[in-house]
Parts: structure tokens; C-alpha cells; sequence
DNA sequence: AAGAAATATTAGGCTTGACTAACAAATTTA
DNA sequence: TAAATTTGTTAGTCAAGCCTAATATTTCTT
């Protein structure tokens, strides 16, 4: 029973905690869990376990067969965890001009390991290059030509 | 003996990985267990058992007991590793302006969960900014303004 | 070169987070 | 409402990665 923390969670709980949040959102309000198990793409029992650790730290509210809600503090670090994504897709592909898939892909991974002030001074430069116009349309030239003859060179 | 996947690296490995090449640069050129497992802060067992799947996946040249170097393909995997740690490294605390130590602890996390295509984008942006002399001076009031006032606001 | 010290490995255990299969509960349907 | 279907849980297993303690090997010291 040991790092039974309130507070941090692991990244795959994390990724529990925005499946529930997005599910809330959007769909019929409640996130079941056969549809996280299916967003996920995780087996049921999984996410019973996951459920099980998230209402142990306090983040939703949940009791077996029952509905599964939000916690305020739920809420809450769900919203950190869904911005700090959307700041990273939208860096990946409106900034760095890659495919949406990749960007959604690399946002997944990455939304884990960066801190939030990483986050918040990337969404600052974000803005900067929008209201100056820097994007990746201006940016694609310098990538295309740059991409390829940069590969090693020791 | 599932996933004997030769080429794959799990960030752990890839960590291990990455010390070994940086202790082979500097220092008396030979990475040795002990080295290795104070480095990463990690008993001398997990190091052994990290050469050896390193070993096996045909990263390293590895014997119990004996010296270990990297093979060629190891050299090149550590070399793109290190390069994507040192451009996130820079990009944190040159462009972003976090301090230095915040940088090196977001590259060591963000490095195994960006794609190479994602990194080397990024050091063309890193280029492009340094050479348009848009960097952490004068984001500086940008990010200091703003990073206060964008607490959470549903 | 023999004992002491340092270094490396093995053995065994623990945690996390996934899985499958079997079972239980809830919901739908006839 | 009772049977069938869907959904959720439990039990037991597995791999990855870490740990400590005990053991083996190498290196240093005298």
C-alpha cells in the first residue's frame, strides 16, 4: 500500500482520467466503461482497475456497476491534462506543420512528460507566431529544404 | 521471450542507452557498470540486467564481467538520441526560457516520446528563431505577462 | 601473491499495468 | 417477467523494471 498519493498520477491513469473527461463531454454525458475500454483500446478489467485507483485518489466518483463522475478534483486535473494536449497538438500541427495524425499521436506521448510551465510557455510562443504570421505555411519552405539534408553528419 | 524486437528501444533502455554513449565521450572512454548506475541513479543489478537486453537487441558488446562498448548500431541510436536530448534541451531553455535545470529534466522525459520527425522540425524552428533573433530575451515580457494572468478559466 | 576492497552478477521479491477466462449484474427484448 | 444479451468485475497470469541481499569476480594494496 505504498504511493497511495492523492495527487500524482501515473501516466496511464492519466490517460484513464482524459478518457472520462472527454467521454463526459461529448456522447450521452456519462462515460461507461465499455467506452473508455474501447477508447482506450484497453481490455474491460483494466479499466476496472483504473477506475478502482482514480476513486481512490479522489479524482471520480465511482462504486462497482455503478456510473462513473468527475471529482471537482477530477474536473479539474482533467482540464490541465485535455489543454496541455490540445496546446501540443496544435504546436505539432499548426506550428510545426507535421500530419494531423502525428501531431494528435505525438500530443498523446508527450502530454505525460512535459510540466505545465513547459506547456504554458509553449502556448505563449504559440500565440506569438500566430499574431506575427509565423506558421507553418511560412515555415514549410525552411522545413522541406531542411529536412532532408540534415540527416547525420557525426 | 515475447518482444525480442531488435530495433525498439523502451525509454528505459534508452536511457541506459544514452549513458553509456555520454560516459564513452567523456571520462576514460569506457562506460563501466558502476559508472553507469550512479549516472542513472539505479542499482548495479538493473544495470546488468539492462546490458543484457541492450546485448541481445545488438546495441552493445557485452560479456559479464568484461568492458562494455557500443556496437555500431548502438553508436548510431545513442547519437540520435543525444541529438534529440540536446535540441529539446536548447529549445526549452533557449527559446522557451526555462531555466536551465527544468530544461534538462523536460528533455530527459520529452526525448523518448517525440518522434524524430517532430525533433527535427523543432530544430528547424530553434534555427529560424535564433536567426530572426526571436528567442527567450525576447519572449522574455511575452511570458512573463501572460504566464500569471492564464490561470484556468473554463 | 594473498587478503582486502571494489565492482558485477544472480536470486528472489515487489509494483504497475496490461491480459484472458470465468463469473456477476444490469439491461434489453420477446 | 423471464431469457438473452450486454456490460462490469474478479481471479489469476505475465512482462517490464526496479529493488535488496547474497555471491562471484576483479582489482588494488601491501
Amino acid at each position: 500500500m505504498i504511493n497511495n498519493n492523492t495527487d500524482q498520477l501515473s501516466a496511464s491513469l492519466e490517460d484513464y482520467l482524459e478518457a472520462i473527461y472527454s467521454l463526459s463531454q461529448s456522447e450521452e454525458k456519462v462515460a461507461r466503461s465499455r467506452d473508455i475500454s474501447e477508447k482506450l483500446d484497453v481490455a474491460k478489467s483494466s479499466v476496472t482497475g483504473a477506475l478502482r485507483q482514480l476513486s481512490e485518489k479522489g479524482f471520480v466518483n465511482y462504486k462497482p456497476y455503478g456510473y462513473v463522475t468527475l471529482t471537482e478534483k477530477g474536473h479539474f486535473s482533467a482540464k490541465e491534462i485535455a489543454k496541455k494536449h490540445q496546446a501540443l497538438k496544435s504546436f505539432f500541427y499548426e506550428i510545426l506543420g507535421t500530419d494531423e495524425l502525428s501531431a494528435e499521436d505525438a500530443a498523446c506521448r508527450a502530454e505525460h512528460s512535459l510540466s505545465g510551465e513547459i506547456v504554458e510557455r509553449l502556448i505563449k510562443l504559440d500565440e506569438f507566431l500566430r499574431v506575427n504570421k509565423i506558421s507553418s505555411v511560412d515555415l514549410k519552405t525552411l522545413f522541406c529544404q531542411s529536412l532532408q539534408e540534415n540527416k547525420s553528419k557525426d
